[in-house]
DNA sequence: TTGCGAACCAACAATCGTTGCGAATACGGT
DNA sequence: ACCGTATTCGCAACGATTGTTGGTTCGCAA
């Protein structure tokens, strides 16, 4: 995602507007690596921002994906979750905490595929489920440190 | 997913029940490869024993899943996709008409990945998004045949 | 500076997917 | 055949998200 002064030039190039909410909102995501869900965003926006809508929130979130300046994660059931990081990246995912990290993988374009048959390939998700650190050790992992 | 004979024995062998309603799904999800949803397992489920409930459905599915029997994909926001197929494989997810499609992935272990940092992966997945043959020709792709 | 229209909020209703609850039912070990 | 207990089903409730409406504010281009 772009800094929040170019956020409100692209926003005033197609039309939108450059209210506070925004602003605040444009913040709390430029180099946000938490991955916060709507709600998340919301309530730190509040905290800023009292009386902010979630409402109001959905709809700049809404806005940016569709920008491409987000990107919408649904790596779990439950709420969405929001990546400002638009580089070439993947993630990671706690099954313990539910804690999302970026990670980077290359060699991805020499892997086999078997069954296209046809169909074209736009974008690959790679998501790896496991345990956190914090997690591993929680649940008395032998390779952990202090288990 | 193993066979709905041997799905009863297991069933059996956790306490668990074997009623016609699980039998009828047992038997609608055996190679079923559609990834369907809870709501058309529903469907289909309702054409050969009508009355059957959605509620029942969601239990028996949620039964499968932790039995490792039934794999539960949250590919896209909406509802879970239900995957029958146990082997190591991968996903394909058309853009346009959210068909799903079983992909054999191998070098998978060869990737690079940077940012683990601690991190223990118990499980990688690989979602390809892009279009289907189908979905590809509808939208005038010129690669396509008889655009 | 002014004016148009977009965005805001509040308050609600509605949708969708999924799960909790409770009374009636039926599986299956003995 | 019996009985305990899992299962069923319908309905209500839930969380996440979006639609609506109406009144007010306010960004921003001219």
């Amino acid at each position: 995602m772009r800094t929040p002064q170019e956020l409100s030039t692209a926003f005033r190039a197609i039309g939108l507007k450059v209210t506070p909410q925004r602003q605040v909102l444009f913040s709390l995501l430029h180099q946000n690596d938490a991955h916060p869900s709507a709600e998340a965003i919301h309530l730190a926006a509040s905290a800023v921002m009292p009386g902010i809508s979630l409402r109001t929130v959905y709809q700049t979130l809404n806005d940016l994906v569709s920008m491409g300046e987000l990107q919408q994660l649904q790596l779990t059931p439950g709420s969405a979750r929001f990546d400002p990081n638009t580089t070439d990246h993947h993630h990671l995912v706690c099954d313990g905490c539910g804690e999302i990290r970026d990670v980077y993988v290359s060699g991805l374009a020499d892997v086999d595929v078997c069954g296209l048959d046809g169909f074209r390939v736009a974008a690959t998700d790679v998501v790896f489920r496991g345990s956190c650190p914090t997690c591993s050790s929680a649940t008395g992992d032998p390779s952990a440190p202090h288990a």
